[in-house]
DNA sequence: AGAGTCTTCCAAAGCGCTTTGGCCTTTTTG
DNA sequence: CAAAAAGGCCAAAGCGCTTTGGAAGACTCT
């Protein structure tokens, strides 16, 4: 069933029966009922491949995905994913993944909009002037960066957490806990959302006249296993932090695993504090001491981004307008004051 | 760039170039050359509305996801992502998330079949029976399924795992160590999956004369926190099992730390062999005991999938051939005698 | 009553591609 | 050497929708 046959069926043109399921106003209110009532009746659904090649608009939204034998997709995307799809399920949108070469993210970023495949874009993992965010604004597509970058020339829209904030928060409790030496086990220092965590540790620091050292920062991809190596080595070496700062909750079951295989104790010898996107399968208080954590819910973040993807698509939402969330400090077991 | 500008600026029919693109025979092989090298140089790309327009072939794969507020996609589907994105970029294809209410998946396959928005689907987490498999069957849309239904009156595509082969093996290993008394910590048993390990296991049990006990055998979903709680009432419980299958590294994790608050130890008084879909940020040789696993990459399965799927849409897959593949197990320090 | 204004609808022109049916040359064939 | 076949190309008809530029009729206004 399609346009020109329910034309037909009620004797009207396409052009009539178009303008009156599309809303238009030049159409009498009675026979848009009529027109609604019969494509209702007949299940008459236009067709988007041709609604496509005439408006241009495709009700899609797109993300870019690297790839790549070694690449590997940040298990946090899952979760963000579930908010983006909860909220797309709602307005009838679709999310289409256009894999790329990790290394060349720009072909395919300028292939999906030359080919009008998707009417909005996000981008997240963003790093200080990540060359993602300038290529599609000068593409000149709607989109929404999740998380931060910095250092250009224009504004843009961005929903963020408030990341420095946060373990500022974290380091400020620790220090006040008469922790001296602190370190850091931070995901990627290329990624601002790492960046943006030192600096609020060292903030922290500096107001009580501390520093965070040379060594007791740690800039690792985020596994178990780089977050039970960074905490080895850091426990090991003379100069041992008292209290640590995890960015994530895989990389806080390394620490955990590292510390007991170093017959030390959480709080005891060592507080831990770890960044909680609020993952359903893994959860602090269930840690074998009850984790502290600066919490976030990274898919509620997703479902925001839709939102306001869905909101720019529509003409809603204009403008470079950044959001900052505030991020929850929750104390449980794993901090204490300093050991000695 | 359109195809009617470069038709004209070659001074040849739109038929003509079309034709020389798409790699068709009646088209005189110099002309080609000069056509292709064209459109090479101007950087020509048919828009793809118009040629979904005119073929109804889309170059995109589709994934319904379930979605809801309280339905948790799972942890494993991005690595599934990453080996399926891996192979989709390398064929220019893109994978479309329609998200879709959990309990009504229905009306969002026969929309996007409907609307040709896709030209292959694959199902994932399929249970026996599955109506997603029985649907899409009966829409006629190519498709591949990822893990195996049951019970229908037809014959269908799929790429599953010897689940049942696996657990059969874990579990006659534990029994050949002198095991007795087995427990089983399942994913959803409403899944296909987790039926055949169940299966597996009491197959070994039953070439032995045993059994697995009612109280012994546990479905849930795979989080940490369900693991740790189906350890302890295991555990607690008279008649307490001396070895444990886990469907997920992840419910290990609770399985783990189960033991340790009940001051047990693994192997000592209790063997562990889990279930490894291989995640690049949790491996099983780092947990404090190293864990045997049965071994599979997820993400292989979903390089095969898109593999299987461009087959399909190109027509060199044909019929209803399903694949099983073996499955590793790997050895390592979670297991010992049964103790006594 | 004639001019201007709405209101309501329509015919037809795209959007950019593929594909059908056919036309002209050139080559092969009996 | 005429007839048949093959090779190489083209014009034009879709694919199903939106949108432009009217047009007919109803209504208001002077």
């Amino acid at each position: 069933m399609n346009l020109k046959q329910l034309a037909h069926m009620l004797a009207l043109s396409q052009t009539t029966v178009s303008r009156a399921l599309n809303g238009y106003p030049e159409v009498n209110e009675e026979t848009r009922r009529r027109v609604m009532d019969a494509a209702k009746r007949h299940g008459y659904r236009p067709n988007p491949s041709a609604r496509r090649l005439a408006t241009g608009k495709t009700g899609m939204i797109g993300y870019v995905l690297p790839t790549g034998a070694s690449v590997d997709i940040d298990p946090h995307f899952v979760e963000f994913l579930s908010g983006l799809g909860d909220y797309a399920r709602s307005h009838e949108l679709d999310l289409v993944l256009s894999p790329a070469d990790a290394d060349d993210q720009e072909t395919t970023y300028r292939r999906i909009v030359a080919n009008r495949q998707v009417d909005a874009v996000y981008i997240s993992s963003p790093r200080p002037a990540d060359r993602r965010v300038a290529l599609v604004n000068t593409l000149g597509i709607p989109f929404i960066v999740h998380g931060r970058s910095e250092g250009f020339d224009f504004d843009y829209a961005f929903t963020d957490i408030d990341n420095e904030g946060a373990f500022h928060e974290a380091a400020r409790l620790l220090i006040q806990l008469g922790h001296r030496r602190l370190a850091l086990i931070n995901g990627d220092d290329r990624e601002t959302f790492a960046i943006h965590r030192e600096r609020g540790v060292r903030r922290a620091l500096a107001t009580s006249g501390l520093t965070l050292g040379e060594r007791h920062v740690c800039s690792v991809v985020m596994t178990e296993e780089n977050g039970y190596r960074a905490t080895r080595r850091l426990l090991e070496e003379g100069d041992a932090p008292t209290a640590i700062a995890c960015s994530s909750l895989i990389m806080a079951l390394g620490v955990v695993r590292a510390v007991r295989d170093l017959s030390l104790s959480i709080p005891g010898d060592v507080s831990l504090i770890a960044h909680d996107d609020v993952f359903p399968w893994l959860r602090p208080e269930n840690f074998s001491v009850p984790l502290s954590t600066t919490r976030s819910s990274i898919r509620l973040a997703g479902a925001r981004v839709a939102e306001r993807l869905a909101a720019r698509i529509s003409g809603l939402e204009e403008g470079a307008r950044g959001e900052v969330w505030p991020v929850d400090l929750v104390v449980r077991g794993s901090v204490a004051g300093a050991p000695g």
